[in-house]
RNA sequence: GUGGGCGUAGCUCAGCUGGUAGAGCACUCGGUUGUGGUCCGAGAUGUCGCGGGUUCGAGCCCCGUCGUUCACC
């Protein structure tokens, strides 16, 4: 057992760690209340989870919700959310949040590509995630990153201080350092540049966090998460885990970190377990923007303790549905006149009221509730598979049951039944 | 009744001076990992209204015919 920072209403405890490997059950305690880990972590990038009322989301058994300092600051505006009372307030969700800095987005929304976190081989070959006549957007440099507005085409900088300055009038119980993300493409020299930059701005925004929180007196203490970059590199992973593990400046140090970047899917456990290994054992860990569930099983293996990833409710809002014997298209022409639920083995809102039928009419006939309950699926499929992980990890029997999800769960299924 | 226009994929239409057909949408199926409810990718689809004729060759030219539409009586 151990504890940290539990003086400032924010603390992680591990309350189970596995017999061998990294693999640990926790509970985050943040003023807004308690994440038992490991946890999925949903998101609602602009205050909402698309499609989904708050209601659904806590009914569904999501712990805590993740929002976007980006998204938020272009619109409405940092000093609106302040004024609502924070995040959670403005958007109706008493539990805990969570907000990106912003750093990934000013890059993969306006650099000319859209960034890719984890892919296969084959799709990194394939050009598809090569620029395609798109303005470049965005500019890096040392101090920060000088980008334009997607919505709206007018200019915009970001710094670690801004950064840390719109996340804490957003009010987000854990927040994250700026940081550069990087992608498969970039050089191994400009990995070392990137992370460099990540690393000065990481030790800005501690000062600037350690600053706004002496000045926000009365206000809930917000957590501010370290970001690990390194791409594939095994010596740049651990040092930048080395080197912001034991970061302190202004007399304070991460509450935790997240792992960020470029991942190959095949070395995701290899990169998460060389970060985990040498990040301080007793803070908690966020794995950013993974989330497909092969993944969330070698996240977790290897020392994960959230994760967030819009994957669940992206594909859910195009019909492509998950069950315990793989994924689908709901959409498709088979499932027309099948009355079945979308898996029997789930129990969320969707699959205990509505056919796999209903929700291929609607998604067919473009209608918006289809994305509702589609994504009122997937979210509950992902948290409760976490949360079923947590639950094996306490009794022991994790291999077994990633052994057994494995063996059933193949990407590609989707016969209709009678 | 007379004159003109138009009949090409399920829909709306492109097809230059003749070389056996394309687009968008729809449809079928993939994809989407710190969210632009977007987007990307692949695929299927035609007796070019019908019947003759000219030509080596006709969706394109000629004749007839049917349908449709407009104008004028």
């Amino acid at each position: 057992m151990s504890k940290a920072n539990s003086d400032k209403g924010f603390s992680f405890a591990i309350n189970h760690a596995a017999d061998s490997g990294l693999a640990r059950v926790g509970t985050i305690s943040t003023p807004h209340g308690d994440i038992q880990t490991p946890a999925f972590i949903p998101v609602g990038t602009k205050a909402t989870v698309k499609t989904v009322l708050p209601e659904a989301m806590e009914n569904l058994g999501a712990q805590a919700l993740l929002s976007n300092a980006y998204h938020l600051y272009l619109q409405p505006g940092p000093d609106v959310l302040d004024e609502a009372g924070g995040l959670g307030s403005f958007m109706n969700w008493d539990k805990p949040t969570f907000t990106d800095s912003g750093g990934f987005q000013v890059l993969s929304l306006g650099v000319g590509f859209k960034k890719v976190l984890a892919m296969d081989a084959q799709t990194f070959r394939s050009d598809q995630v090569i620029a395609k006549n798109k303005e470049r957007l965005a500019h890096v440099d040392d101090e920060g990153v000088t980008f334009k507005s997607h919505l709206d085409g007018s200019m915009h900088r970001f710094t670690a201080e801004v950064s840390m300055q719109i996340q804490h009038k957003l009010g987000a119980d854990i927040m994250f350092a700026f940081d550069e993300c990087t992608t498969l493409h970039n050089t191994r020299p400009y990995q070392e540049l990137a992370m460099s930059r990540t690393y000065d701005w990481a030790i800005r925004c501690l000062d600037e966090h350690k600053r706004l929180t002496d000045s926000r007196v009365g206000k809930p203490y917000q957590a501010l998460f370290g970001v690990i970059q390194g791409a594939q590199y095994e010596d740049l992973r651990k040092k930048a885990a080395s080197d912001l593990g034991t970061m302190s400046s202004s007399g304070v140090e991460f509450d935790g970190f997240g792992i960020g970047g470029a991942l190959d899917k095949d070395s995701l456990g290899t990169i998460v377990g060389w970060v985990n290994s040498t990040l301080p054992q007793e803070k908690p860990k966020h794995l950013l923007g993974i989330g497909a569930p092969e993944d969330l099983f070698v996240g977790v293996e290897n020392g994960v303790d959230t994760f967030d990833c819009v994957l669940a409710s992206r594909i859910a809002r195009t019909s492509a549905v998950y069950t315990m014997e793989g994924r689908f298209n709901v959409s498709n022409k088979p499932f027309i006149r099948d009355f079945n639920p979308i898996d029997d083995e789930c129990d969320c809102y969707t699959c205990a009221n509505y056919s796999r039928a209903y929700l291929c009419h609607l998604f067919r006939a473009k209608e918006m509730v289809a994305g509702t309950l589609a994504t009122i699926h997937n979210e509950r499929f992902i948290v409760r598979l976490v949360d079923q992980m947590r639950q094996a990890l306490i009794d022991g029997t994790f291999q077994d049951m990633k052994k057994e999800f494995m063996g059933r769960y193949k990407h590609k299924s989707g016969q209709a039944r009678d």
